[in-house]
DNA sequence: CTGAAAGGATACTACTATAATAGGCTTTAT
DNA sequence: ATAAAGCCTATTATAGTAGTATCCTTTCAG
């Protein structure tokens, strides 16, 4: 059960970019050099970690000085689940209980299957939070947390 | 969030060996071949990772002709958390949530990490289920299942 | 109209984990 | 004595991870 540290990047970025979006004194566009110093983020590293996001729509971006990236939709409309699929693939634990990426697992009979039951459980809780948080949500608890 | 193979045919097999055990003719010994064709996993392979779980104390064995594994102690005191540790490690999606091997992640401030708020939360909620739900429990909801 | 600052896109690399396979060793019942 | 079982370690092929390195394109300021 693990998030990979492109996951980790990728999640930390998107949370800054809704965070500077709230603030007092939003800014048009983010820097990725921001990001990285903000985040202690290898810089081209979280490039291509944007990239990848930007290709995925969850964010547009500005080409040239004063440039930077921005996310596609409001902070409220953006997933934590969207976010992780799009950088470390499904949520679900084991092939044969995802719903995004459904595979056979060879199991004898999956209908009766135990740990396919019971992993089933574990995809749907994890699905319960990332799927239900999104980058306002989390924010907002960042703050309650002080 | 990814359980490996050798996680998915180890809990595999501790659930067959459950489930053996509580059947009507409970046989004392369950070899590693019996094991491997019933759940089609490679012999080879699943004898190491018999081996990891019975270093690991959750299985006993007994060598020579007529030997196999049993399980160490009753279904409904193993857990699928102990195995899943065993072979995968922690439950964790991150270090910096672990209860078992934790390990600062190099965010600026971890109290008030919003995506360690976050994936605390899926941490819990997957060890809820894995910490709670013994091998008797699993074969218990399988014949539920019928 | 030129150059610096930004993102875009690939290629490359070192390292590690995974999913096996292989082979020889030890124990034990018959 | 030997066959059947587990014990133990080495080896391998493949893929994924976490970067680094280049070169290209766009944009704005002066």
């Amino acid at each position: 059960m693990r998030l990979s540290k492109r996951g980790e990047y990728g999640l930390r970025a998107m949370i800054v970019l809704a965070d500077t979006s709230q603030s007092d004194t939003p800014l048009p566009f983010v820097q990725i050099k921001e990001i990285s110093e903000r985040e202690k983020i290898p810089a081209k590293y979280l490039e291509q970690i944007m990239l990848t996001l930007k290709n995925a729509g969850l964010l547009h971006s500005k080409m040239g000085i004063g440039g930077g990236y921005y996310l596609a939709k409001p902070p409220s409309e953006i997933t934590l689940g969207q976010i992780f699929r799009v950088l470390d693939g499904p949520l679900a634990p084991i092939r044969c209980v995802s719903q995004m990426a459904y595979e056979p697992c060879g199991c004898p009979d999956e209908q009766t299957c135990g740990l396919r039951l019971v992993m089933g459980d574990v995809r749907n809780a994890i699905s319960d939070i990332l799927d239900q948080t999104s980058l306002e949500d989390v924010n907002n608890r960042k703050r309650e947390q002080v």
